[in-house]
DNA sequence: TGTACATCAGTGAACGCGCGTTCACTGATGTAC
DNA sequence: TGTACATCAGTGAACGCGCGTTCACTGATGTAC
């Protein structure tokens, strides 16, 4: 294929379905270049390294992920609106894009030596919003790393217990009672 | 040695440090044999493979823990104290043992395959704690599944926050926060 | 106590295997004239 | 339109390396008589 798009990005999807259900170390370029119907060879036309895959995949979706949970808390009238719209918003990407949300997560502790200050990140995202929360008097947890913690949990437990099927999927179906344990937990209080 | 029931111990120890430090694929049997300041070879004398290390170290843990937890809901007057002592308990056995602790979380999803129905596990014991809470009308939460989902956030994240370098040590400085974000996030209720 | 043998932790070189990566080559498609 | 050459994705055998594991050997300690 000469115009063909199409083989870096089956390289990209079937990378990320295998690092996720195999881990990243223990999936081979064998495995890549078997599950996409190519050549290990073919691979390197696309790609500098296994490494670069990981990484290309990780940082796209990581500073995709940011923007957009930024861009909802922008749109949004108040704090618990702001983190209602995170809840519900993660949730249908789980949903929707389940390797890529939990590729996120193995994958910020194996790339998190690459992850760089400067580097826009969903947690810090969620810290600024904590942060707002906290200063506008929303918030009963007054530290915010523990506040950004605890913002975290239920939404995040909620969905590996899918992953360990524990759970009934879809996630979108919990939406509301994470949203509600969310804002509990932080302590929120209404105007 | 002839009497040198150390050996053994030291490898696990080293191992751990090593596998929560770089990961279990990522550490080689010649990484523990040079923090062990021994031959390779000698790594055999006492387990069968890596792997029986790694597995050992997980299951002995991870049994331990759930004794443990079993212990001190038994213990407990109620509910609520059950999770209180569970929670305070964790947060100290993180500052004694980060690597212990941490290497429990992490080789859930690499020995999950070996985990049989029948073993002791300390989500199954805070599952039939959660149960519990929510016949006794305690909780708010109604799907058991999604509680014991909620009842793990606050602790974990804040475990995970301080190996991140979000939130300062000792985990046990910030137990009682913990507590309460726990049982707000259930929606707990007293008598 | 002294001697001969057994036991066992530890050594370190070596093994085979599977990994990520390379590279000479192929064949289809695009471009120049 | 036809011909010659350029470009490029893809092939698949091969490479070197580092991995987990093995094994013949050593030397210290325990045991039998």
């Amino acid at each position: 294929m000469r115009h063909g798009p199409t083989t870096r990005q089956t390289i990209l999807d079937q990378a990320l379905r295998l690092f996720v259900e195999q881990g990243f170390t223990e999936t081979t370029t064998r495995d890549i270049a078997k599950a996409c119907g190519i050549s290990e060879g073919a691979i390197y036309r696309h790609f500098q390294s296994k490494d670069e895959i990981g990484w290309e995949l990780f940082h796209d979706s990581y500073a995709a992920m940011a923007e957009r949970l930024q861009g909802l808390i922008d749109a949004a009238p108040d704090f618990a609106a702001a983190l209602r719209a995170i809840v519900a918003d993660l949730c249908r990407l789980f949903d929707d894009e389940p390797f890529r949300f939990r590729y996120l997560l193995l994958a910020q502790h194996a790339f998190l030596h690459r992850v760089t200050a400067a580097m826009k990140s969903p947690i810090k995202v969620l810290r600024g919003l904590v942060e707002r929360g906290i200063a506008e008097g929303r918030i009963g947890v007054a530290d915010p790393a523990l506040a950004t913690a605890f913002a975290q949990g239920p939404l995040l437990f909620a969905a590996q217990s899918i992953v360990y099927r524990a759970l009934e999927p879809p996630l979108a179906a919990h939406a509301e009672q994470i949203q509600q344990a969310t804002l509990r937990s932080l302590g929120y209080r209404a105007k």
